[in-house]
DNA sequence: ACCCAGGGTCATA
DNA sequence: TATGACCATGGG
């Protein structure tokens, strides 16, 4: 099984995803922020409070008061973490002079960068890589360990950045001259994730399985 | 009432 | 390097 297949699969059963739901590539990266560890209709919350404030804009949020950004993010959960954090991205935002500044950055680079702002991590980062600068990056999260741990695809406790090179260099030669890597790492991470929402509870071991109109749990 | 959600940081050993 | 505590809302 490839991993080119197995995104086929999940292809096949949901369709496209239209990821990332967000009007422009700033509100991409500051949902990559605010859906940490939440729901994603929580943010859905946070980001309409956002636009109702007027306050959809990197030099606002920096300069509005804490407790004030903290407010309007407040259905997003952790909301004074992530009010910090926020400030934090929206204050290296403005200091490397905005997204048509950044958008010449070469990836490792821009990676480098956006890693070493306190409050973004690996899968925020390769977030704001892959679906705002549409970079050529593999996102991992909790159910891509999850799916192809049990596919026995992978081992599950590699570290981040081993996995994603495993996967992307697998991809790369499943894909080379036939697909676009960044559609194909656009809709392969969302389909994950959508899969990982509903994959059969009772048999979960077996995955894929519920794709199939024979799966006993479907 | 309990569990999880489109993680990351920091203190501790 | 590897755990554990912590952050906090909203829906099932």
């Amino acid at each position: 099984m490839t991993f080119l297949a197995v995104h086929d699969a999940l292809f096949a059963a949901y369709g496209p995803q239209r990821w990332w739901p967000a009007r422009t590539p700033f509100e991409v990266m500051v949902s990559a922020v605010l859906t940490q560890n939440t729901a994603w209709t929580n943010v859905e919350k946070a980001i309409a409070n956002l636009h109702a404030a007027d306050a959809m804009d990197a030099e606002i949020i920096l300069h509005a008061p804490p407790p004030r950004v903290a407010a309007w993010i407040r259905p997003a959960g952790y909301f004074n973490v992530k009010a910090k954090r926020l400030r934090n991205f929206c204050a290296w935002y403005v200091e490397r002079g905005g997204g048509k500044t950044l958008r010449r950055l070469d990836t490792a680079a821009l990676r480098h960068e956006l890693l070493s702002i306190n409050g973004v991590g690996p899968e925020t980062a390769d977030d704001i890589l892959l679906y705002a600068f549409h970079r050529p990056i593999f996102v991992i999260d909790a159910y891509t360990r999850r799916l192809f741990s049990r596919l026995r695809m992978a081992e599950g406790d590699e570290s981040y950045d081993t996995l994603r090179g495993q996967i992307e260099a697998s991809l790369h030669r499943e894909a080379r001259g036939k697909r676009e890597l960044v559609p194909l790492f656009n809709e392969y991470h969302a389909l994950i994730v959508r899969h990982g929402k509903d994959v059969c509870k009772p048999r979960p071991r077996c995955e894929l399985c519920c794709l199939a109109a024979r799966c006993p749990a479907a």
